[in-house]
DNA sequence: ACATTGCGGCTAGGCTTATTAGCCATCAAG
DNA sequence: CTTGATGGCTAATAAGCCTAGCCGCAATGT
């Protein structure tokens, strides 16, 4: 039997395409090790088990994503850093569904090993900080932002918009009311 | 053995129960059964099977929702009515945070046989009448009110939002970016 | 060259869960 | 009192996660 030449890598390669053609759902061990050519239980021998297989694709995806979004903000500030941000990470999801979908099952909620997910937070701060935000401003302003982009991720992947009317019509609104509404962050506590 | 005088009903009350305990993670139809008091395979003369317990999961958390909403958006409109339905929607989200995020799960998107989607969007509607929106600048301000709410709902209920700065705070920002942004609608095609 | 050691495969098997099949008690209606 | 539907049950299958334990390959040191 002669090595697969499997990797930690490798396997989150295997999962990601599982959950690109078919959703979260379709992240089962016996489907990737079947994709990798390989043993369901050989897995182990890579990754501790289903749970960490799924923070590593998080962690993928989240890495993914924020290299998008870092190169769409790049020289850019003010109301053009927060546009260019949200039109990148929309695009992500479009272009990914299944791999976005995916992040949410994970439920980690440790920001502190979750290193990515800092990654990704201070990109968005970076892009807020044309408007003159301190402290907690900032906070509520990429807490404003964050459940815009995300809502709107979350929702379209679904399928939650069924209606035949222009996506991107509706996003561009959305980005308006984000943009439109950044600056009155100053001054909330 | 006597009968234990289930019905459909019940068992979605014993499954929001779980939901409200453990998250979406924990239904299942032993743990079902269990609270049920009857064993697993009972719970198939009321219900499909685990899919169907989730829609209908779904659907009692939306008629929860929507009766909520429409209570608070009663006798109100425009900026009011708005401002007074998101926040009874993240109060219900803040109240029962496992039931929220259980809906999420049973991925249903058809809107066709989803009756309880529709009503709540038509409160949705009919608190944005106050805009002198018409046709398509509607369904895009309805989605995009939609996005704000739901994706801070997610973020909250999931932990997502980690610092201690005030929620409240967060959420009144949001309230009032989308509250500006709706008169923007006008004139999107 | 060759022994050693550890890594990365494998099979076997246990546990939980969803689901089906088929049996039997209960209860309501005639 | 019979009958028939309804709602329980046990048994059994399939799929999924995971552990235990075996064994070959390959890299390494002598």
């Amino acid at each position: 039997m002669p090595r697969a030449g499997l990797s930690p890598a490798a396997v989150v390669d295997a999962a990601v395409a599982l959950v690109d053609a078919g959703g979260p759902g379709a992240l089962t061990l016996a489907a990737v090790a079947g994709r990798a050519g390989v043993a369901t239980p050989s897995l182990y021998k890579h990754v501790r088990n289903l749970a960490e297989l799924r923070q590593l694709v998080t962690v993928r995806v989240l890495e993914e994503l924020t290299e998008r979004l870092g190169e769409a903000a790049l020289g850019r500030s003010g109301d053009d850093a927060v546009r260019a941000l949200m039109r990148a990470y929309r695009s992500y999801v479009v272009e990914h569904p299944g791999r976005y979908a995916a992040m949410d099952q994970s439920a980690d909620a440790q920001p502190e090993d979750n290193a990515a997910g800092e990654r990704l937070l201070a990109i968005i701060y970076a892009a807020l900080r044309g408007y003159a935000l301190e402290g907690s401003e900032l906070v509520h302003a990429a807490r404003c932002l964050r459940s815009a982009v995300h809502g709107f991720a979350v929702l379209e992947a679904a399928g939650g918009f069924g209606l035949p009317e222009d996506l991107e019509a509706s996003y561009e609104l959305l980005i308006a009311m984000v943009v439109g509404g950044l600056p009155g962050a100053r001054g909330v506590t």
